[in-house]
This record gives structure tokens, C-alpha cells and sequence, in this order.
DNA sequence: TCGCGGCCGGGAAGCGCTCTCTGGGACTTT
DNA sequence: AAAGTCCCAGAGAGCGCTTCCCGGCCGCGA
């Protein structure tokens, strides 16, 4: 029998005959054959592999920052979504870290040449050239996250605005009149997008003016920003935190003080990480479906994979509140 | 000029007269050429790629297992540790699940045709076959953590028993004679040395016997531990924690019941990850260098490929007592 | 019975690269 | 000056696979 009896029964193509696709299945088994990736892809031009691309300003790996990159449960979460749609299709996962401008250059050289049939990226940075780069180059990508700069690039993003805004109704509807939100970096689409939609939404109540604290998504930023609040505005029945983590940090704040949560401060937070759950009273939060949005960027890329011709795509997720005790 | 010219120049062999050298350089910085690595892995029978192997019982991605697994910081900090060897040789980390035995001989049976290169292994479940597998076919290969059954494989783990004396000495150094312990699960290698390292030394400075309730390293089992060791315990001087988040769930425990940590109990935690930092007050914890344990078995892993009659190796970390607040 | 059309299997090319082998040029040695 | 030596560039094979193309076989219709 010819190879290429062998090579069309184990892909399927064509109507080979049955007995003869039955004898080389099992002669497969037999033999515990496996093709060669590499000769595969050398001739279909294909990798089976999507790249999971972090990009990122920091150039060297024992930078404290990546350090908690990776600690952060926002990177595994991620990776657990893109799996969930590439383990079923037997796809490969390649993961990139690109810091340099150099490194950029060079993934997208990469890319280009076949190393991955396409990207999930993770652009971290606000005036990060990839994803235009990966676009000139006509590679197969998305975004978890909306680009900080106009792309014609497909991306995934959540509703961070609506969440906002749903955050500012739940606490309205509580009876908490006066309001003020703990709000994440100012250079962070996310953070920005969810400190309009509360204001927005607190607005159009009648809330002309609120207060606010920057933090830095951190535990211990939580929890000097709502002891600042606190110490500030005595009055405050009810505070929105962009995340839960912050939030966490500004429940103990709040217990070290003495403040009840809800009956005298009621908080939100956001994300619905575990720290929603691990926090004293439990975090009510707005649920950041991030799985589900790493899996659909998969699916973007997988589509855009099969078909290149396939239009730049958006695909926005609308945030939900997951009511606990905090408010 | 020749393709072997080029390719010499490029993969740096033998001598080439350097003004060809230069002449090739300049060519490919020219017109952005990038070497197939499917064509050259065809060749050298090399991928450059090291595979990141999780090996578990779970056969689907949805399995709330596997989400938690992949919130952990664990596996985030295990990636940063095995990326922080591979990125500077430019090595490329191509990520695999598996949960079906049948997963698990196809992995072996794709990683022995030349799929990646070697494989760094976390094997989650006690009865894995894995490590066996991949020692049978030969591959390059090295776990994090001790394999729970004897394999002759190399791997890295922490001395979990020497971290477990290190918290016994702290405890009993501060002057705490009444201790107890939060383990972790049963079944789980580590948290049996952590309890086993505890209990020696408290032997050897006479303590006999103490009272222990087991934990899921979890938030909340930390919680309900705690609350169980003191209401059954009542006169309890200094509480060894299996993990820090257990730790962080046991220290809000004792808040809810107004115990002042470190001065009516000590708490010591295990791990040092962020949990020990955000808690409050802030933990005294073991520290468990995960990022470098995982650097070390990918540099185990890339010595055996470069050298396959390399003996198996195994590397124990020491683990560091990091003093904080909480005792 | 012969011719034609439709399928199925095999031959062979070729994907892009590495590497051995060989030829030739330059330099050294006798 | 001739022969030997050494080193570098090019020719070409071949890695394992897919796929085009063609030949042959079978079935159906005339």
C-alpha cells in the first residue's frame, strides 16, 4: 500500500476504500504510528498551533511586574478559556511573551512565516504597536480587550461601562444615597470604562458629583484608597471598587474601622474572582465572565483561520451583578 | 550564492568568510526573511519547543477543578518560572492538558515523534501513569514535585518537611507551647511532609502530640478550620497553616471571634504567595519558591535533551522562613 | 462484446531546510 | 616549481508528509 492510501485515510479525504481504511487503522494501532508534525506543517503550511501572546513593555522576566502577571489569577484564567476551545479541536497552545519592540518585530516575523496559524493576544500595554502589526501583517488575531488605539483588528471586550452602571443601580436601589468609587489605574481602558458608566448611570439619578480614589488593582491599594474615602467624606452609605481585589483590601479597611458592611457602607466590587468569595462579608460584584471571553477571542481567530476573508468582528459581554453580602 | 551558505551563516557553523557573513545579514534584514521551523524541524529532528504538561484526572475543561487550577497563582507562577529559562534561548512553551488516559498516550505518543523537545510535567493526581510513560519512552522530561509513586524521573520539589520544622521553631521560639496545625489535604504529598516536618520537630522538643484539622487549601476551609481548632482548643498559643490561603481564611476567623494575632495565637502560613501579603495582619509564612523551582526543572528538562544519557536528577529547595506580623 | 465514464490507488513531485560530500582555490612545504 | 594540505563554497540528497496526476479496474450502456 502507498503512502498516500496512508496519509489519505488517516485525514480523511476522498472515499478510500473500507477495507483498506480499516487495515490501516489498524495497522496504526499496531505500530502506535504518529504522523510528523513537522513534515505535516511543512507541507500543508498549517501548525495546528494558536500563540497566546502577552505583549508588554517589560523586557526582562524577573520584573516584579510579570512576576505578578503570572501570579494573577487574570493570566490563568485567560489560558483556561482559550483552552476550553482548543482541546476539543486537538489544537495546540503556544505561548508567546513579547516585551521588546524587538520581540514584536520578530513574533510577527514568525507568525508570518507559520509558527502559529494565528494569535489570541493580550496587548497590556496603552500604546502597544502589535496589534497594528499583526494587522499589516494579515495575520489571523484577536483581542482580549479592546485596543487601546483604533485597530482593524477583531476583539472581545466586556460591557466595563454597563458593569458600572449596574454597580450604581444596585446601590441606589438599596437606598444609598451618597456614593463613591474606588477606581482602578487612570491609564486602564477598563478602569476609565467603568468609572463612566457608574457616573453616567449616577447621573442620570441626579448624582451630579461623586468622590473618587485612584488605585492600582491591588489588595493594599483597596485599602488605603477606602480608609482615605472614609476619612474624607464621613458620610458615604455605599462605594463601587473596579476590582474585587481592591475591594477585599477596602473591606478589612472598613472592618479595622469599625464600619459595618452593608448596614453602614454597603460595597461593590468587580470581576467576581475568588477574592469575591474570600473576602468577610462575601463580595456582591459585577462578574467579569473572562473565560468565556478567552474562549470566544479563540473562537474569532479559529474562524478567522479558515477564513482570512472574514470581517474584522467585536464581540461585547455584558457584565452581570452577582449579589452576596457586601451590599 | 548557495542556500548551504546561508543556512551556515544563519545557524553560526563552521567558518564563512566573513564578508559573506555580513552579505547574508544584510539580506535577511532586508527582506524580513525568517527560517520555516516546520521545514527545519523536519531536519534536525529538533522543535525547539519544550512542552508545559498538566496531567490530571479531569477529562473536561469545564470542570470546576480545572478553572480553580487555573485562578490559582500556582500554575500562573509555574509558567513565569519555566518562561523566565525558556524565553532568553528562544525556546518556545506550547501548553498541554491532559485528563484521559488516552490523552496521556497520545501526548506521549506526539512528544516521542518529536512534537516538542521535552516536557516539564505537573502531575496532579497520585495515581498518575504519566511520569512512568514518558520515562518508558525515553522523552526528556522532568516533574515539579516529587512524583507520588517512585518513577525514575528527575524532578524539583521543596522540602516541605524542612518548611514545617522551620514554622515548629518559629513558634516555639516566640514562646508558644500550645500549637496546633491546619493541614492540608491527605492525599496530597506536600501537605503530608508539611505535617510530618511539623511534628518532628515539635517531637524533638518534647510536644508529643497536637491538635490538627484537616483543610482543602481553600479560603473558607482555612475558616472553618480555625474556628473548629479554637472552639475544641480553647487555650491555643501558635497555629501552623498548611497554605496562606488557608491562613488568610484562618486569620478572619480569629478576627470574627476578637483573637489578636500574634499575641493570643501565632499563625504561620506556607507559601508566601500574595495572600500573604494582602492578609491581615500581614503573614508570616514559609516561603515556597515556585518560580524558580519551575526555572530549575525546565533547565533539568533542557540538560536532558542536550545530553539524553544524563543520570536522573532530583533538586530540593530549601524553604525560608519570611517573618511578618502574624507571628 | 466492446466502448466509455467514473473511481480508487499508486507514483512522484516538492514543501524549505540542513548537512555531507566534493571540487577548487590558495597557501605551505619540500 | 611541483606536490601536498587545508579550508571554504556549492551541489544535491533527503527529512516525512500531502497532493496532483495518471493509470487501471469495474460497471453500465450500446
Amino acid at each position: 500500500m502507498s503512502r498516500a492510501t496512508v496519509s489519505r485515510v488517516i485525514n480523511g479525504v476522498r472515499n478510500v476504500d473500507p477495507k483498506l481504511h480499516e487495515i490501516v487503522w489498524q495497522a496504526v494501532d499496531a505500530t502506535g504510528y504518529v504522523p510528523n508534525r513537522a513534515a505535516r506543517s511543512l507541507v500543508t503550511r498549517r501548525s495546528g498551533t494558536v500563540a497566546l501572546v502577552v505583549s508588554d513593555a517589560v523586557s526582562h522576566d524577573d520584573d516584579p511586574f510579570m512576576r505578578r502577571f503570572f501570579a494573577d489569577p487574570f493570566f490563568g484564567r485567560i489560558v483556561g478559556g482559550v483552552m476550553s476551545v482548543l482541546r476539543p479541536k486537538g489544537i495546540q497552545l503556544a505561548l508567546q511573551i513579547v516585551g521588546t519592540q524587538q520581540a514584536r518585530t520578530r513574533l510577527v516575523g514568525d507568525l508570518g512565516q507559520g509558527q502559529a496559524d494565528g494569535a489570541v493576544v493580550l496587548s497590556l500595554h496603552p500604546d502597544d504597536t502589535l496589534p497594528q502589526q499583526l494587522c499589516d501583517a494579515g495575520i489571523a488575531a484577536a483581542l482580549v480587550g479592546r485596543p487601546a488605539q483604533p485597530v482593524p483588528i477583531s476583539y472581545v471586550d466586556l460591557a466595563n461601562d454597563a458593569g458600572g452602571a449596574l454597580a450604581a443601580e444596585h446601590l441606589l436601589g438599596r437606598g444609598c444615597t451618597r456614593l463613591g468609587m474606588i477606581t482602578g489605574p487612570a491609564h486602564v481602558p477598563a478602569s476609565q470604562d467603568r468609572l463612566t458608566g457608574f457616573r453616567q448611570a449616577l447621573a442620570r439619578h441626579g448624582h451630579a458629583w461623586f468622590p473618587t480614589v485612584e488605585g492600582g488593582f491591588t489588595y493594599e491599594s483597596g485599602e488605603s484608597a477606602m480608609l482615605a474615602l472614609i476619612s474624607q467624606h464621613p458620610g458615604l452609605e455605599g462605594v463601587f471598587v473596579a476590582n474585587d481585589l481592591m475591594a477585599q483590601g477596602a473591606l478589612m479597611a472598613l472592618r479595622t474601622r469599625d464600619v459595618r458592611v452593608p448596614d453602614d457602607i454597603a460595597v461593590i466590587g468587580f470581576d467576581d474572582s475568588s477574592a469575591a468569595l474570600d473576602a468577610r462579608p462575601q463580595l456582591t460584584t459585577v462578574r467579569h465572565p473572562l473565560e468565556d471571553m478567552a474562549a470566544e477571542t479563540t473562537r474569532l481567530v479559529l474562524a478567522r483561520i479558515d477564513d482570512p476573508s472574514l470581517r474584522v468582528e467585536s464581540v461585547i459581554f455584558d457584565p452581570k451583578l452577582v449579589v452576596r453580602q457586601s451590599a
